[in-house]
DNA sequence: ACATATTGTTACCCTAAAAGAAACAATATC
DNA sequence: GATATTGTTTCTTTTAGGGTAACAATATGT
């Protein structure tokens, strides 16, 4: 859609799919479907979220997927980190004018500003877990 | 450089730049070369600081760039408003499946979420001001 | 009045990241 | 061994961000 990166948003969708609790035989094409996006790119995420301990996938025919923990044991900075989303806001990286006081600080001062930000984004996405997401699902539906 | 909006980023530059005080007649070319980006940009990002009522900026022969009010009445959150830029993480924009009720549900949620975050993250915004952003530009050189 | 130096705005191009898509490898089931 | 799945690679397409230049608007100074 976007040059923005949407598969923080997309993994919870996946991770919501297999956690519904409607079949337990879902495949990486069901998901697909759910999220209307191509099953190549489902499973480009679906393989992440595997390698970070998060789901279990059964390759062969009749393969399935799995949340590999209960729901409520998965937090949303578990799925963002699964997935590796890009930084709340990026620093710009324009090499420092030597001359320039404010061009020199700027680097470590901005770290320490982004640094601050992206932490407390993190916390707030660990006080919701993948349990809550299903359940506002269902309220809302 | 990438593809992610730095101008948050580099409007802290400007504004630091302006705020640092060595000298009061800045242009954006002098601006421009201390962030090390092409003049054109920088002015664009200029103008939305100025819209937002952050800078005062001169026409002009000698015209000139300064901060519009005191650099501790001046926070981050500000300058993230003033450039417009993008939110925390983005979501996907598929069509809903309108058979799958996940898919249905998804988007309310995923809102809710988004905004959590969003307000936690603006308010770890409002906490630093560009007085304290210079005061620690100062301590680092 | 006119030349000049600045900000403000527009338009266009280039690049890099994200996503779509297809092909194929690896693997398990029947 | 046929088949259906996940896993991975590769290529293409789309899009947003940024670079750049040109010009409009505006104020200064001579």
């Amino acid at each position: 859609m976007s040059a923005n990166n949407t598969q923080f948003s997309i993994a919870i969708h996946l991770m919501a799919g297999l956690g519904y609790g409607v079949r337990s035989d879902i495949t990486s094409t069901d998901l697909a479907s759910s999220v209307n996006a191509c099953p190549s790119f489902v499973r480009r995420i679906l393989s992440k979220l595997s390698k970070a301990g998060l789901v279990r996938t059964m390759r062969g025919k009749s393969g399935t997927c799995q949340l590999a923990r209960p729901a409520d044991d998965i937090t949303l900075l578990d799925i963002y980190e699964a997935v590796d989303a890009p930084k709340v806001f990026a620093v710009h990286a324009y090499p420092a004018q030597s001359l320039c006081p404010v061009s020199c600080g700027f680097k470590p001062m901005i770290d320490h500003v982004l640094e601050k930000a992206q932490i407390s984004f993190e916390e707030t996405l660990t006080e919701t877990t993948l349990a809550d997401v299903i359940t506002e699902i269902k309220k809302g539906t």
